[in-house]
DNA sequence: ATAAGACCCGAACGAACGTTCGGTAGCCTC
DNA sequence: GAGGCTACCGAACGTTCGTTCGGGTCTTAT
C-alpha cells in the first residue's frame, strides 16, 4: 500500500478542440483548458461514473443530467448523442493508456522488462480510473458504424503493441508458443480485475503487476525452452 | 479440430418443475419435459442469444417475441418478469457447467490434472454455449435482490471450487503461491475468451485448454518452489 | 452601447419500454 | 356438454427514453 491513488504522470491526450453544440471550432486554440473543454472533462468523468453503474444502455441521460447538476437539454451543448458520450469516454481512456504506455517503453529495452511494464502500466491506469476502464472492457462492442470502427483500431493497435513485445520476447530467449493465444490470456488476467478487485482486500497495482507478471513470465519462459531442454532458469526476473 | 460440435454427456440439471404463469406447479411429475417445459427451454434459448447480442438492457421482450414467434402477452406465461428470464437462463447455465465439472472431476485425484480437467470442462462449455456464457459474465451484476443474491452464491461455490483445486495443488508440490491471485487470473484467462473467440480461426476447446493450462500451470508451479532455490523443473506438465 | 456568440434551460416530442387486462380457442374430465 | 384448465393473443396501460425546439442569460469584442 505505497500510495493511495495513483496520478498518472505522463502526456494524457486532452479531449480539447472539440466543437461547441454542432458548430466548429473557432480556430487555432489547441493549447486546450478552456471552459468548454473543462466541462466536458466534468461531463464525461460523471458519465463514465454512471455507465460503469448501470451499463451505458441502462444509464439514462437524465441520470447524467442529475448527477452532473445540469439540465437534460445543456447536456447536448457539449456532445451529440449518448453514443458519442460513449465514445468520447473510450477513446480518451484507450488513448491516455496508450500514450503513457510508449512513455514507459522507452525506459527499458530488455524484452522481459518490457512486458512487465505493459503489465504495471495497465494495473495502474486501471486501478486508478476504474469507472472509465470498466466502461472501455463492458461496453465493448456497443459502439456501431464509425465510433466502433474507431475504438476498434485504437484496440488493434494496443493489442499490436503487446503481441510485439512478446514476440521480442519469444525471439530474445529462443522460445516457442502461441503468440495470440499469450496476449489474449494476458488480457484476459487483467481486463478481469474490474470484476473483481476491492481496495480494501486486494493488493495495490505495483503487487498485483507483480505478482501477475510472475505468473504469465513463468508461464511463457517455461512452456518449452527452444525444443531441447527444459531448464528454466530465469524464474526471477527483476533486476 | 477433433470435434466440431461439442454436446455435453453429463447431469445437466433440467429446469423443470416450475409453475405455468403465476400459478404452482400440480405435483409430483419431478420426471420434467412436459411441454411447458420444452418450450420454456426454447424460450431460454432464444432469450439468451438476444441477451447475447443486443446485452440484457439493450434487448426488448418484442424482440424475444419475435425471435420466438409467440406474442408478446404469450411470453409471460413462462416467466414473471424479464429480470426472471434472465435469472433463468444464469441459473441453468451455472448449474450445468458446475454439475459436469463434478463429474469429470470424479475421474482424477491428481492435482494438476484436475486442475486441467477445470480448465477444458469451463473452456469445452464455453465455446459449446456461448451465448448463454456471455450473458453469464457479461450480466454479471446485473440481477439485484434474491435472484442476484442466489446466482451469486453459485458464482461463489464455483470460484471455491477451483480455488481447493490450487491448494491441493500447493500442498502436494509444496508451493507458495497467492491462491486468490491465481484462481481469479485464471479465471480471467477462461472468462475472457467470449471476447475474441473466432472458431474459424482458433482452435478448439480441447487445444485452447492445453495452451492455458501449460500457461497457467507453469506459471503457477515455476513460481518460487517451497522458498529454498529456485530450480523449476517441472515446465512439462503432462503425465 | 450593442451585436454576436457561448452557455444553458423548461417543456415538450414521438417512440419504445415492461407489463397487464380481458378474452378465446383447444383440450381433458366427469 | 358443462366446467375447468392450459396456452396463448390483441390491445392497451402508464412510464421512461433520447432528442429537439424556442427561447433565454451571461460573456466578450467592437
Amino acid at each position: 500500500m505505497a500510495q493511495s491513488h495513483i496520478e498518472i504522470p505522463s502526456p494524457a491526450p486532452a479531449l480539447s478542440g472539440r466543437k461547441p453544440a454542432h458548430g466548429r471550432r473557432p480556430a487555432a486554440d489547441t493549447a486546450a483548458d478552456t471552459r468548454f473543454d473543462r466541462q466536458l472533462a466534468r461531463l464525461l468523468q460523471h458519465a463514465a461514473r454512471i455507465f460503469c453503474d448501470k451499463g451505458f444502455e441502462g444509464a439514462s441521460m437524465r441520470d447524467l443530467s442529475r448527477a452532473a447538476g445540469m439540465s437534460l437539454a445543456g447536456l447536448y451543448h457539449y456532445f451529440a448523442s449518448k453514443e458519442e458520450l460513449l465514445y468520447l469516454i473510450q477513446k480518451h481512456t484507450f488513448e491516455t493508456i496508450i500514450a503513457n504506455l510508449r512513455a514507459r517503453l522507452e525506459k527499458s529495452a530488455d524484452p522481459e522488462e518490457r512486458i512487465r511494464i505493459f503489465i504495471e502500466n495497465h494495473l495502474e491506469y486501471s486501478l486508478a480510473n476504474k469507472e472509465a476502464m470498466k466502461v472501455l472492457t463492458h461496453e465493448d462492442d456497443t459502439l456501431k458504424n464509425e465510433h466502433g470502427a474507431e475504438v476498434r483500431a485504437i484496440k488493434r493497435e494496443y493489442y499490436r503493441i503487446c503481441l510485439d513485445l512478446l514476440e521480442d520476447l519469444r525471439k530474445a530467449k529462443g522460445l516457442q508458443f502461441s503468440g495470440r493465444l499469450a496476449v489474449l490470456s494476458l488480457f484476459g488476467m487483467i481486463n478481469w480485475i474490474y470484476t473483481w478487485h476491492n481496495p480494501r482486500v486486494d493488493a495495490d497495482a505495483g503487487e498485483l503487476a507483480r505478482g501477475m507478471g510472475d505468473l504469465f513470465l513463468s508461464g511463457v519462459l517455461a512452456g518449452k525452452a527452444k525444443r531441447k531442454s527444459s531448464e528454466a532458469k530465469n524464474s526471477e526476473t527483476r533486476p
